[in-house]
DNA sequence: TTGTGTTTTATTGCCTCC
DNA sequence: GGAGGCAATAAAACACAA
């Protein structure tokens, strides 16, 4: 079926033959349509720069391309389409490892805060195992002159307490105070305290972080990097040119956007953030 | 040389906007 | 309803290791 340029036409034509050369020869009037062709690398350039100038092509600039380069309409308008899922490709690949490294950053303040949980509450356990030594010495009524009764069983409960339950306190604490993470809290230990705290953080970090990753707006896809040079991209260069001029923004529509910042929320429970190796970080993640 | 993976060009079908 | 955009996909061209 498939019928090869040797065969058709009895000679190989080079694939990166001049814009000048396609025009004089009519070259793609005379080819069989069905093979396809690179373009040349100055083709491919005046794409790149216009595509850089803006990404979407009104008829009059579609036409004027095609004129310059010798090539059909249909072609520039393809390889502009084909351009902008190029771009979206890898800045979906960026977007993502900004959220990796932000998702990382955290876990690791939110592990250095869970050391510090566990040293605490050691303390508490020795300081009170002290403490009943000593009321256990001094006789009965004289512990009332050093903590008051209430406090010691505060501090009892939170001993006694599995490790498990205490941060399911804390979890239930940030969903608490996820509101008003700045108010000076009271009411329940400072351990705890410092466990719904992080949630707090871990929870306006996502919050902020999915907030500049997903801008408001009716079209981010246009509003970040695929439209003319827009200050949030920084410009648009082609590929070969390296490391993301159009980095920064993202182009997740609004619902996606939701999408990951529950996923990320998810994680501001403690407990999901320890189970997550094998977890639906670990899925959503590294998958 | 050949097998395989990647990139590029092009098509198709669906959707949205005017 | 037509034009144009996008996602998914096919297929040719290319790169490269064995």
């Amino acid at each position: 079926m498939m019928m090869g340029l040797e065969e058709g036409r009895g000679v190989k034509r080079p694939f990166f033959t001049s814009p000048d050369e396609l025009l004089e020869e009519e070259y793609y009037d005379e080819q069989l349509p069905e093979k396809k062709r690179r373009l040349t690398p100055e083709q491919v350039h005046l794409l790149e720069r216009s595509f850089e100038e803006e990404n979407k092509l009104e008829p009059e600039r579609k036409t004027e391309l095609a004129r310059k380069l010798g090539l059909q309409p249909r072609q520039v308008a393809v390889w502009f389409q084909n351009r902008r899922a190029r771009w979206k490709t890898k800045q979906l690949e960026r977007d993502f490892d900004r959220l990796k490294d932000s998702f990382d950053a955290l876990r690791a303040d939110h592990d250095v805060l869970l050391q510090d949980n566990h040293r605490l509450r050691s303390q508490v356990a020795s300081l009170t195992e002290k403490l009943q030594e000593k009321e256990v010495t001094d006789g009965a009524g004289a512990d009332a002159a050093v903590l008051p009764v209430d406090v010691k069983a505060s501090l009892a409960d939170d001993i006694e307490e599995p490790a498990a339950a205490a941060e399911e306190a804390a979890f239930e604490a940030q969903q608490v105070k996820s509101e008003d993470r700045l108010s000076t809290g009271s009411g329940g230990s400072a351990v705890v305290d410092a466990d719904a705290l992080l949630c707090g953080r871990f929870a306006a970090a996502v919050d902020s972080s999915v907030e500049s990753y997903f801008p408001g707006g009716e079209d981010h896809y246009h509003d970040c990097g695929m439209g003319p040079m827009n200050p949030c991209a920084g410009g648009i260069q082609s590929d070969d040119d390296g490391a993301g001029s159009d980095e920064g923004c993202s182009y997740y529509p609004e619902d996606e956007a939701a999408a990951a910042a529950a996923l990320f929320a998810g994680h501001a429970n403690p407990h999901a953030a320890e189970d997550e190796d094998a977890g639906q970080i670990s899925w959503w993640m590294w998958n």
